[in-house]
DNA sequence: GTTATTACGGACCAATTAGTCCATATTGAA
DNA sequence: TTCAATATGGACTAATTGGTCCGTAATAAC
């Protein structure tokens, strides 16, 4: 017995995640942001709340959608490959690339925000749980040395996702970071 | 033939790159900064420019005071040692912890900054140079393997300390963090 | 159709933002 | 001692910030 709403919430909070994920939290302005997606105040605050509201649902939707993507995308093929796939996605990052946004959001808020840093928290033991699968596949199939600590390794792989990651962000010659993934790719032989 | 600065240049400058380091460029404000280390707007001005100057002047002193420090920690005692040691401080951090400020630099500005980019790269670049050099020198010693290639291993270790920063910050368990140093150090054996 | 309920556009708000300006104070050199 | 040059405090500004409020429009249940 009410008005319906007239925009497409989904939308515009991928709008918004789009724009925190480029720009960050604080660089990106209530306004800017509402201009971008044609909707009113109103309408915003009606649907989400506060800017630090939508933030959170947008980091929420950015699980959901990219991350378990990705996260899906290491169940294909051999575990090997994909994890080769998953690696040569982060090295042909360039400085301005949209890299992971749980970063993003760790780097710039997760010190201070306690709401943040849960979801970044638990976006990375997803990730770090399919590199687990991943491997214990890979192992099983002879593909890794059956000795290794499967989710040891998943955590190594995490972070060496992410650091490369800021390397990207650095501009650190792609060559180079590049020439690492040898070095990765031998602590699961 | 000149009236006499009365505040003290560096001692504002490292009271500025405490806050940029804490809470970010964007959520540090102007106004509080200058409250907090008591400059008045015209002697700031005067002195720095402007607010994205005083960002590029703090991310230069950080290179050559807490960088330049840390490459000198690796320099000394043993080349595993010293990494170790680097690694062990890293593994330290929680998520409040100031991690390294190229990296909040990268991830928050480099994207679109090219002046803050080309700071940050030179920074990763020396700290890169100094991991080079102890792993050569580990080669050289019997500590490492010898036909590992120093330079790619030293992207790696960058790699990997930038990556385990970002987990820190994420509150990813610390036991599982320390895991992954056995992983790190036996791509240098 | 009436009504309760929600959505919408946009005016409005107080606070804050980075940055400017000027009158005054202090200096070293001539 | 005068003078050119720089430093300082603080008032001031225009724009922007996130957020509120209200009159009006649209809807579904009755």
């Amino acid at each position: 017995m009410a008005r319906l709403r007239e925009f497409d919430y989904e939308q515009v909070l991928d709008g918004a995640l789009g724009l925190f994920w480029r720009d960050g939290y604080e660089a990106t302005s209530l306004d800017g942001m509402l201009g971008e997606v044609g909707l009113s105040k109103s309408s915003f605050y009606g649907a989400f709340g506060s800017k630090h509201d939508m933030l959170l649902a947008a980091l929420d939707r950015y699980i959901e959608t990219v991350l378990q993507a990705n996260i899906e995308d290491l169940r294909r093929g051999s575990p090997r490959a994909a994890i080769v796939r998953h690696f040569d996605k982060i090295l042909g990052f360039q400085p301005v690339s949209k890299t992971c946004f749980l970063q993003v959001c760790a780097v710039e808020l997760a010190a201070h925000d306690q709401l943040v840093r849960m979801r970044v928290r638990r976006g990375v033991e997803l990730l770090e749980e399919a590199f687990r699968d991943a491997i214990a596949r890979g192992q099983a199939a002879g593909e890794f040395a059956a000795d290794g600590d499967a989710r040891a390794l998943a955590t190594f792989l995490v972070a060496n996702g992410y650091g490369l990651q800021m390397l990207a962000r650095a501009n650190l010659s792609a060559d180079w970071r590049k020439k690492t993934l040898p070095i990765i790719l031998k602590a699961l032989e």
